[in-house]
DNA sequence: CGATGATCCCGAACAAAATTCGGCAGCACT
DNA sequence: AGTGCTGCCGAATTTTGTTCGGGATCATCG
């Protein structure tokens, strides 16, 4: 993980998408480096994927939600069950295990608020273990496109 | 936006670097109708990009919490101004703009509990605008693969 | 002090992919 | 049946991915 891998994740954090020869020549090396130094990336597991980001409006998702969730018991079969089986629901886009007084924030979205209610009302208020949740419309969301690494701490 | 996007959709965000022919014969149709459809999608903005997902323990990141934040004065200026500034550090993976009792949601990666003190006193605590904020530790954070298009609602 | 090996990078050669574009088929409307 | 439109195809051309042999650099060790 010296800075030209830094720089090359850089790039394909920014397009993933970009040849490799765009990337070689970015950051100044031959294309064959650049692309072995890619598959180690791949192969040592720093760079987990490549994701296509899809606009959510145009996919007939036009409200977002965030959901915070408390079960009982908490016990590890009650925590495992819970985020399999709701992560793997369409409206959900992800699912956080938490501490604190919350125990799940799961980020949602819906054509719109009357989907997001119907939502709620069948994949939250029937489950047993669910304790009871609140939900918070998302007006925005901005994320970070690039990460680079942060130093280790001694 | 026909079922054969879709299609595409779903396998770019799978592989977002896998080549246009492997996405064309996987889809059943021509290498040069899947690039055309690809770059109609992205010019119609359905697709915003294409990124690498990295390992953040990998690049030294090794905890993540949620911070929930009040501001105030809550008006244009302040909101816009958090938003812009906060998403802007290096710690800083999303900022989540909220309705409800909290104003933002954001989402930080540290190298340890001991750098996310230090990250939370010195870029939170200081501010005058922030009212007061509540951080929870994540313990692990699913994500939903794949996103097909919800049916619109009459 | 030079030999040895390891590591990393380069560039050429070949295979594969992206991209362009002319044309054909299906379809709606006249 | 004619006309225009749309979407798809496939061949030709350009660009890219991929492999691999060899050279430069550096540290280790005889």
């Amino acid at each position: 993980m010296d800075e030209l891998d830094t720089a090359i994740l850089r790039h394909l954090q920014e397009d993933a998408r970009q040849s490799n020869r765009a990337i070689a020549e970015k950051v100044g090396i031959a294309p064959s480096t650049c692309l072995e130094r890619i598959r180690l990336l791949r192969q040592r597991g720093v760079i987990r994927g490549y994701h296509a980001q899809v606009d959510l409006p145009a996919l007939g998702r036009r409200v977002q939600a965030m959901v915070s969730v408390q079960v009982r018991p908490l016990n590890r079969d009650v925590v495992a069950g819970f985020e399999r089986s709701v992560s793997e629901l369409p409206e959900v886009l992800s699912v956080y295990t938490m501490a604190g007084s919350d125990d799940f924030l799961v980020h949602v979205t819906a054509q719109d608020i009357e989907h997001l209610h119907a939502f709620l009302l069948e994949r939250f208020t029937n489950r047993r273990e669910i304790l009871g949740f609140r939900t918070s419309m998302i007006f925005q969301h901005l994320t970070n496109p690039i990460l680079d690494p942060l130093p280790p701490t001694p």
